[in-house]
DNA sequence: TCTGGGGTCCTAGGACCC
DNA sequence: TCTGGGGTCCTAGGACCC
């Protein structure tokens, strides 16, 4: 029988953070808001005590009092992670953190430091595939591993096999992780929540009824805000009620394709393989601005930030050598509706210029006359680099003196 | 006091082609 | 004068996930 695990690294980024001040521990901390300078713990230090010799070596002797707390914060950041004890006050990821500041006001703030977190999650992984080399890849903190070829894989229904990657994770890094094993990912995602932190747990087929049918339709992974909402209208609540209704009145109440998937995972069914690779379909920027801008008020500011993704998108494109030829923005309103456009060039790129030039064709089909709190640039239709027809680099510099003297 | 940033996949209509 | 039917690509929006 295929053993399929879901391993979950526990409260990662906050859990990271502890390991550079440990004397956080068992505080409510959370993770989050903008990425200025300023909100850098070590940068403040220095400026504070600059008779001391302060180095990464020595974070944890900075004294809890001289951490930043939450109260006060004004801006539009959201919470990216909370420790534990940040939890017992509600306060959750994605929350704004205006809001979390009065749950929680005695609450740590410290700014994400993605090199950081990216650092543990490759060497994690890296644990993980020297013993199981069959992974895929989940984003930052989240992995599925194909146990049933490892040797052992099968002992204790996984267990076995899932305690000895825990324990070289924690061994390596200090970091703690929950895993699931099932005979199929769409429950081994599920399972992994069962038992957090730093738990395991086994599901089995014969588990369906007990175990899954009286969850939340909600805990299925594909089953979001909306489907949620539109089953409970139903009166469908658990997986079990879900798993009651014919395959056929899905179809015609949830679309074709839809409706056979939820009938699928209500009884456990998934034939989903653990992918080891995959190419990205898109690469893009965004970012929200500390006030809403408006395009004719705030031309110059908007063109700067315009300009700066556009070049963003390109130098990503250079570094991970891939060219796109589908050219989008996309625009929030004050009201929070999204708008996109795309354009689909004739060939490949991976060149600031012509993505800011054809993002500017874009942006004219857009409404210009309400307030904005978004913008992002977006290369999609990718290819790797190389086996292409992007154009060489002398018409791309004609592009440059084109822009320039018309912008 | 609203609601980040980076992705994937699906749907649906229209253009265009054979 | 009377409207077929696939297939593919493009575009816009939206649900969902980490």
């Amino acid at each position: 029988m295929r053993r399929i695990a879901h391993l979950d690294m526990d409260a990662f980024y906050a859990s990271v953070e502890l390991l550079r001040y440990p004397q956080l521990k068992g505080l409510p901390v959370v993770i989050g808001g903008g990425r200025r300078r300023e909100d850098d713990v070590l940068a403040k230090l220095r400026e504070a005590y600059p008779e001391h010799e302060w180095s990464e070596e020595r974070l944890h002797e900075i004294p809890v009092d001289f951490f930043p707390r939450i109260a006060g914060y004004t801006g539009r950041g959201v919470i990216t992670t909370a420790t534990y004890a940040a939890r017992q006050f509600g306060i959750g990821s994605a929350m704004g953190l205006m809001k979390a500041a009065k749950l929680c006001p005695q609450a740590i703030l410290l700014p994400v430091d993605f090199d950081q977190y990216r650092h543990f999650s490759r060497e994690f992984k890296r644990i993980i595939t020297e013993i199981a080399p069959v992974m895929e890849n989940r984003g930052v903190d989240e992995v599925f591993i194909d146990f049933t070829e490892v040797p052992g894989g099968q002992r204790e229904g996984g267990r076995v096999l899932a305690r000895l990657i825990q324990k070289s994770i924690f061994d390596a890094t200090g970091l703690t992780c929950s895993v699931g094993v099932a005979p199929n990912k769409l429950l081994a995602k599920m399972a992994s929540e069962f038992n957090k932190p730093n738990g395991i747990s086994i599901v089995s087929p014969d588990d369906l009824q007990t175990l899954i049918w009286p969850l939340p339709c909600r805990k299925i992974n594909g089953i979001g805000p909306k489907a949620e909402a539109k089953l409970q209208a139903h009166g469908i609540q658990t997986i079990g009620d879900l798993a009651q209704r014919e395959r056929f009145w899905l179809m015609e109440n949830f679309g074709k394709s839809y409706g056979a998937w939820l009938h699928d995972a209500a009884l456990g069914k998934d034939d989903r393989p653990v992918e080891t690779h995959s190419e990205p379909v898109s690469l893009s920027r965004e970012t929200t601005f500390e006030r809403d801008l408006h395009a004719v008020r705030d031309r110059e500011e908007l063109g700067r930030i315009f300009t700066r993704l556009c070049e963003q998108v390109a130098s990503d494109l250079q570094r991970k050598a891939y060219v796109g030829k589908t050219i989008g923005i996309k625009l929030r309103y004050d009201n929070f509706q999204s708008v996109t456009r795309d354009h689909t060039l004739e060939q490949h790129t991976d060149q600031a210029a012509l993505i800011r030039q054809t993002a500017g064709q874009l942006l004219k089909r857009v409404d210009l006359s309400r307030r904005i709190r978004l913008l992002g640039v977006r290369v999609g239709s990718l290819q790797k680099q190389g086996f292409t027809d992007a154009p060489s680099e002398h018409s791309q510099a004609q592009l440059w003196g084109d822009l320039s003297a018309t912008d």
